[in-house]
DNA sequence: ACAAAAAACCGATTGCTGGTCGGTTTTTGC
DNA sequence: GCAAAAACCGACCAGCAATCGGTTTTTTGT
């Protein structure tokens, strides 16, 4: 899958708001960026019908809300756009963690591998 | 930067076989898939475009080499399709790490600690 | 209930990129 | 020099995001 910039704004947007209509998140582009409200819904939709969005009729118009979280789509999108080039083994995909994580810094370094001994004392309990 | 799924075959060609003319490629995909030569000679001249692939004149014709390795080319990628979705810290990207090594074992996460282990060495004396 | 306003929907256009080749020019090897 | 091979040019199609005008449907206020 791959996502245009005005869609990734869409969802940055609904991340940190929660949940939105199309007029609100128009209002709040309108400062700086502006496509028109047709724009902005017609991302909407095309959105919604990735399954990245829910929405819901409150009152008069939709409400869209986000239906997976901000991690789970980073790494959808990393499984899709590597897919074909990493092979039987995640070799080249753990290596290529190694190399994004150049620019990280020993307290992320840090962070991350407590993020990596959580995440495998939790496997450990749930087989 | 997006790449096809038969720019992505003639990355993982070279990268194996170290290095390859178009005839050569087009011979090597014949079983099984099949594009015309003029299509692999047009792959190989937009990848070397998107200076992803060197090329040098050897005898008849041009012999292409890759000029990334495999991990530096996902981990471009990664950054490239995510680049608009992680904020300011890395937070987001390394909570990605760990959602992707779900399906990591436990060998593997051990030998992900051992290669960040490594990276922030040598980091540490490369300053 | 009805008209006006708002929202949703439809469809068309543009731009970009990858895949696909045919055909022409250039290079190369005898 | 000439034939074969290779490189290059240009064109076309397909898929997808961005854009928005115009039409239909829904909602709302009186």
């Amino acid at each position: 899958m791959i996502l245009g910039e005005l869609e990734k704004q869409v969802l940055n947007h609904l991340w940190s708001a929660g949940e939105a209509d199309a007029k609100q998140i128009h209002a709040a582009f309108s400062a700086g960026r502006s496509s028109s409200l047709n724009t902005i819904q017609s991302t909407l939709d095309r959105l919604y019908k990735k399954q990245l969005l829910s929405r819901s009729k409150q009152g008069h118009a939709f409400v869209y809300h986000t239906r997976v979280d901000r991690e789970d789509l980073i790494a959808q999108l990393i499984r899709s756009i590597t897919s074909d080039l990493v092979s039987q083994d995640n070799q080249s995909l753990m290596a290529a963690f190694v190399s994004l994580s150049a620019d990280l810094g020993d307290d992320e370094l840090d962070r991350l591998e407590a993020m990596i001994q959580n995440h495998r004392r939790k496997s450990k309990l749930q087989p």
